[in-house]
DNA sequence: CATAATAGTTATAAGGCATATCTGTTATTG
DNA sequence: CAATAACAGATATGCCTTATAACTATTATG
């Protein structure tokens, strides 16, 4: 009974049986966790959530578009710009002309960002091992297979 | 071969392997959906994600101070008031005078509060029964159960 | 060719979250 | 017990993420 203190209303410990009961609480409880985690895995390679999974898709798919990126990071294109922004400043990445679309750019990583990727990438392998160190590789399958499984509903 | 068209540089398909490759990338992606849909089905009752979780947490603990309610909600205790305010100015709590410790205020749901949650909240059941409908329930149970073990690291 | 559609951009706004600071109030302690 | 620390709530402020509208340049289409 360390500091039983001064227990101002009610309970000690909130009750939250009814949000418990949620599969969406649990994930927003536990994603808040992975990213905060995350964010401190990335700070020191400079890199954001989303400029990490920008390069991620870029040094995957060179010559990929702005528009294709935004798409597949689910954002809109506007807000897409200000990342690769960053990530051309920081000359990890290059906008080249597509010659056969002069609207389009073709985003591409230059050789500093696969570099930086790699490392980032492979902290973030390790940030991953360590949160979910306590989870046998059967049950991490089974958790990311459900979470894949979560789709859009087709609205009738 | 629907509208193959002008494929502007390379894949339609963006290649994301090294990115599912992390469970925290197939969690956000899922709960962006869950996030979405949760968003629609709370709209009618004029709730936010955050709203809705308040209210909750007030209808199943009477009397809880905004700093609990901050605590267990995980966020600041200036980003509360606001959500606080909100509920009051509905009039589906009331903030009541703590008359031992007049710093503090005792949240309550009014009646007006817990039937509109009762509502909300079989609504959010529905909605989660539609999202997971195609997941049986050991799969959900294994879900939420590896969620919930992901937990904060001691920073040694 | 006129019009629509597309790629990228700019401007803007709202929501979520953090920190610093302030006012009262309560707790601690020398 | 008076001085100080700690705490509850509130205000101000700023950053990040995301969305929408509107613009330019270019390409596709009827």
């Amino acid at each position: 009974m360390a500091k039983a203190a001064k227990s101002i209303t009610p309970p000690e410990k909130v009750n939250d049986e009814t949000l418990r009961a949620h599969v969406g609480y649990h994930m927003k409880r536990a994603f808040n966790i992975v990213q905060a985690d995350l964010t401190l895995t990335l700070k020191p390679f400079e890199l954001r959530m989303l400029t990490y999974t920008a390069l991620a898709l870029i040094v995957g798919n060179p010559g990929l578009s702005q528009a294709q990126l935004a798409q597949a990071m689910g954002i809109e294109r506007p807000n897409l710009v200000v990342i690769v922004d960053e990530l051309e400043r920081r000359e990890l990445i290059v906008r080249d002309k597509v010659p056969t679309d002069r609207r389009a750019y073709a985003l591409t990583a230059t050789l500093a960002g696969r570099r930086l990727f790699g490392k980032a990438n492979a902290a973030v392998i390790a940030h991953e091992n360590r949160l979910f160190a306590d989870m046998d590789d059967a049950t991490r399958a089974t958790l990311t297979d459900a979470l894949s499984r979560i789709r859009k509903q087709e609205k009738t």
